[in-house]
DNA sequence: GAAGAAAAATGAAACGTTACATTCGTGTCG
DNA sequence: CGACACGAATGTAACGTTTCATTTTTCTTC
């Protein structure tokens, strides 16, 4: 043994006496006669050699990795989106390169750059950033937000998932429905599902109000004083109100009942996006469900296509309701 | 332009009509003559041009990339950790490549042989893998298990917080406390919160009992027979119970006020982790809290500490108490 | 058994960097 | 005014792979 550095396809031929093609071959799999298979195994398992992927990577301009890009890991959301796409992705050989932008657009278009120049295979990315540049050559699916006819969107059936809510609601027996967003600093898929919404009630005849908040505001007040305008002798106008997320049905029924009226007795929450509770797993209201893995495979399926040059530009998987008891059912 | 492929330095040492050494320079922010900065700069915006990392990797054994190894993304106190150590990396123009391990030991070998393979600059790993073998060159911080005196291990004050437990529920009138774990694979470092909390209470003349519940019978049955054994009377004889994490305690708490039994008049509660609620960010019940961003931002600092030849073997970081509303105060 | 074809192993070139030994150019001092 | 020294740019040799044009071996067939 002659360098302390870690073993190189160098060492390996010469310690089982083959040319170094042969040793590549053996390594990708490619047809080599047995017993020089046998002795090149044999001599990378004696010395602990280790296929060195920059090498590689730089070689063959593959490198079997793939960026996520998020907000962040802690909302539930975004951990199972990242846990569905590691699993996808490692099924089929990948890395995944993890990469946290804070929804800050600065930071997103830091992390692009940083990802690129990594040479990963290709980006799956949940950003805000309207004017993301990114290398076209870059494999790119994006989640919840379009981007444009090249750039792959996979989202779920947001505006189906808010007609569902609006269905739901009415044939529990709501008669004054609203909508509840709070504002994002960007257009994204998710927007349409106040839009399914409304045009549920609208086709079922029913009036739909809606209402944003704006987070910066924070939403306590601002909700508050909501509130307050639509209360008719101590009821509240509205008996069923739509959340475009969980978090945010989970914030809202915090506050209703503060304010001493009953879910669902008095009001009716649908949410949406089906996290589920820690330890429990079941869900902390009735809500849309996401199919969370699903996502993520087919973010993964779309990013590895191998013919890439008739792919969706929009994929919209299908959601579920189900009830988790801030509906009366 | 000849190449539609992606520009290389030579190409932006040809564009600004220096030598490749020069351009090398620039992007290493070594010193070179201000025109020349210029120039290449202006060739690289102009071109467009990435730095490719892999082939730096190659030429340097560097490659700002850090792996961090978890059994699983989608529980809160591992996907804290993992945006702690996220932040502390990204500080540092570290990129982070995650993988999942289900906590599979066969699983986190594969993933820290395809890690090595990456070269990745060190590996942050929460493995239960007893005899993982993981390459001794490569720098190695292990969470909440000791390996051996020359691969750190990062977690919090376990004993102390099994102490502070015990020195709590006592305070706070209980007089039978009952430690409560389920077992797991491997002993880890968590294993001393029953330790503290047994050596306090031994300390203060209580009798404390313990019971491990075994995760592969599940939990619920074994724990229901463990109660009724110890019912006397419609009472529970313990009147304080320590679980292991809050994820338990989460559990233990369902249990009990399905057996008619109420939290805290009854029983008193006390957890370990600190994990918080979904969007509202309070505790699930009263705990110990482990300081999960100074735990992560700590093995970070010392899988990247320039001098390692004197890293401490085992740090223990200090734990705090909070109410949650499992204990009477 | 020799010649030719097919199959398989070989080894050199290239991938895009960095690092180092050279060369070049400028300014200083005798 | 020439020689020297110093700083700065240059260009070449690695880094550890893959790939492909060669060479070598093996097998057919007459």
């Amino acid at each position: 043994m002659k360098h302390n550095s870690a073993p190189t396809m160098k060492d390996v031929a010469l310690e089982a006496g083959v040319a170094l093609g042969t040793v590549s071959k053996v390594f990708n799999d490619l047809p080599v006669g047995e017993s020089y298979r046998l002795r090149v195994e044999e001599a990378a398992r004696k010395l602990g050699y280790q296929v060195n992927s920059y090498a590689r990577g730089l070689k063959t301009n593959r490198t079997f990795t793939v960026a996520l890009i998020l907000p962040n890991i802690t909302d539930p959301f975004f951990s199972a989106l990242a846990q569905g796409a590691y699993e996808s992705l490692s099924a089929r050989q990948y890395r995944m390169l993890l990469s946290l932008t804070s929804s800050n657009p600065e930071a997103e278009q830091r992390c692009i750059r940083m990802v690129q120049q990594n040479k990963v295979d290709g980006i799956i990315g949940l950003t805000y950033n309207p004017n993301l540049e990114v290398d076209p050559a870059l494999p790119y699916v994006s989640i919840d937000r379009y981007f444009g006819p090249n750039v792959p969107c996979v989202s779920s059936d947001n505006f189906g998932g808010g007609q569902m809510a609006a269905e739901k609601l009415l044939e529990l027996g709501c008669r004054h429905p609203l909508f509840l967003r709070v504002g994002s600093r960007v257009p994204g898929e998710s927007d349409k599902r106040g839009d399914g919404f409304e045009s549920a009630c609208r086709r079922r005849g029913v009036k739909c109000d809606s209402l944003r908040l704006n987070d910066e505001d924070g939403l306590v007040e601002p909700f508050r004083a909501f509130l307050s305008q639509h209360m008719k002798g101590g009821r509240l106008e509205y008996d069923g109100i739509f959340c475009a997320t969980d978090a945010l049905t989970i914030h809202i029924r915090g506050m209703l009942s503060e304010l001493g009226l009953r879910v669902p007795e008095d009001v009716q929450l649908i949410g949406f996006d089906g996290i589920r509770r820690f330890t429990t797993g079941d869900l902390y209201c009735s809500t849309i469900i996401q199919p969370i893995p699903r996502l993520a495979e087919t973010c993964v399926d779309l990013l590895l296509r191998e013919d890439r040059s008739n792919l969706p530009r929009l994929i919209c998987l299908p959601v579920t309701y189900a009830s988790g008891g801030t509906t009366r059912e």
